[in-house]
DNA sequence: TCTGGGGTCCTAGGACCC
DNA sequence: TCTGGGGTCCTAGGACCC
């Protein structure tokens, strides 16, 4: 087991990589998201760090982006070219010959042993020569502290965070600090007079167990103490289910488009997935009334399938377990492997 | 005209079985 | 006199993350 862990993290991705092909957008106020329309549906992607300034951050509404910051510049989002940067960026990182776990687009664990501070350094001129990003390194003991350390060394810093500092860095901070913790588990456990991590890392298991359930009970004491036995993986992927959805930009009323509109996106599914031969075992259908009520019924197939047919059935199936005839904001389709 | 899209994991209740 | 108790599977929903 390496000694240490570094969490390589991009920063502001998206909105950096539009940059690098819009140099003359250096500097501004930058905002990627949706159709890069901000009058319509959709939230932030990314702000630059200029958009930040005026309150502009991941999962903001456009309209409500627009608003704070009129003169930003808002694109859409271009889901490919992240991907090749972001697959140039990885290859970078394994040209190290360590082990790299990617964690999406713009984020990876790597085990290192020797001077990690050093191997950190040599990660971000590496990153910035082949790429033109910057990025920020986190350094840990394990992937936790190492994820956590990263947000006190942005931007383009370096932040060690061990089990030495782990509480004279995060115990005064509120529990939702952690990575895990959102803001209705955070809510939860100061109802039950537990605010901050220290509060957390003190707290009864037993108690949590009771509370908040018998794995994630237990579990978040661990988060809270800075403990994670969890390995540094680069084992491919497997995933467990692959799934398309849309908001509409106007309530569909009419059911017959709803069914029409089911079974299209049951067919894009089919087709996603028809290339790695893997059987479907079930598909859930997801269907958010307006104003935002959301209901998910699912279909198991008789046999394990991969036909577009099958998927499609099955959807409009599950389709047909809904009772309520309202109008209806967003559609969506997932499809879960078998076994 | 607030609130995307792609995922993963956990919980809880009911069914079912021995 | 109440009417076990445990285990597993299925399903819907919740929470979180990038």
């Amino acid at each position: 087991m390496a000694r240490w862990v570094l969490h390589v993290d991009l920063d502001q991705f998206i909105a950096a990589v539009e940059v690098l092909r819009h140099p003359e957008l250096r500097g501004r106020p930058v905002v990627v998201g949706g159709d890069g329309d901000p009058t319509k549906r959709g939230v932030v992607s990314t702000g630059s760090y200029e958009a930040r300034a005026y309150g502009v951050h991941s999962g903001l509404p456009l309209r409500t982006a627009a608003r704070r910051c009129p003169d930003a510049v808002f694109l859409p989002v271009d889901s490919d070219l992240y991907e090749d940067v972001s697959e140039r960026v990885m290859a970078t990182l394994r040209e190290f010959g360590l082990v790299v776990e990617v964690l999406g687009w713009d984020e990876a664990f790597l085990a290192v042993d020797g001077d990690p501070e050093a191997l950190a350094r040599r990660i971000r001129d590496r990153v910035r020569a082949a790429t033109g990003l910057e990025c920020t390194v986190g350094i840990g003991e394990n992937k936790l502290q190492a994820k956590l350390a990263t947000g006190f060394g942005k931007p383009a810093g370096i932040f060690r965070l061990t089990g030495e500092t782990w509480f004279e860095v995060l115990g005064d901070r509120p529990a939702d600090a952690l990575w895990g913790i959102g803001a209705k588990t955070a809510k939860r456990l100061r109802g039950l007079g537990i605010g901050t991590v220290g509060e957390l890392a003190a707290a009864d298991p037993d108690v949590l167990a009771a509370e908040l359930g018998p794995t994630t009970g237990p579990w978040l004491v661990l988060l809270a103490q800075g403990r994670d036995h969890s390995p540094v993986s680069d084992a491919p992927h497997v995933p467990r289910s692959r799934g398309r959805e849309t908001t509409y930009q106007h309530d569909l009323d009419d059911w017959q488009d709803v069914r029409r509109e089911v079974a299209r996106l049951a067919r894009r599914v089919a087709h996603d997935v028809a290339d790695d031969g893997r059987d479907i075992g079930r598909v859930i259908v997801k269907v958010r009334y307006a104003p935002f009520i959301t209901r998910t019924h699912g279909r198991t197939l008789e046999a394990p399938a991969t036909a577009a047919d099958r998927i499609e059935e099955a959807a409009l199936a599950a389709l047909d377990r809904f009772t309520e005839r309202r109008p209806v904001r967003l559609l969506g389709v997932r499809a879960e492997f078998a076994r």
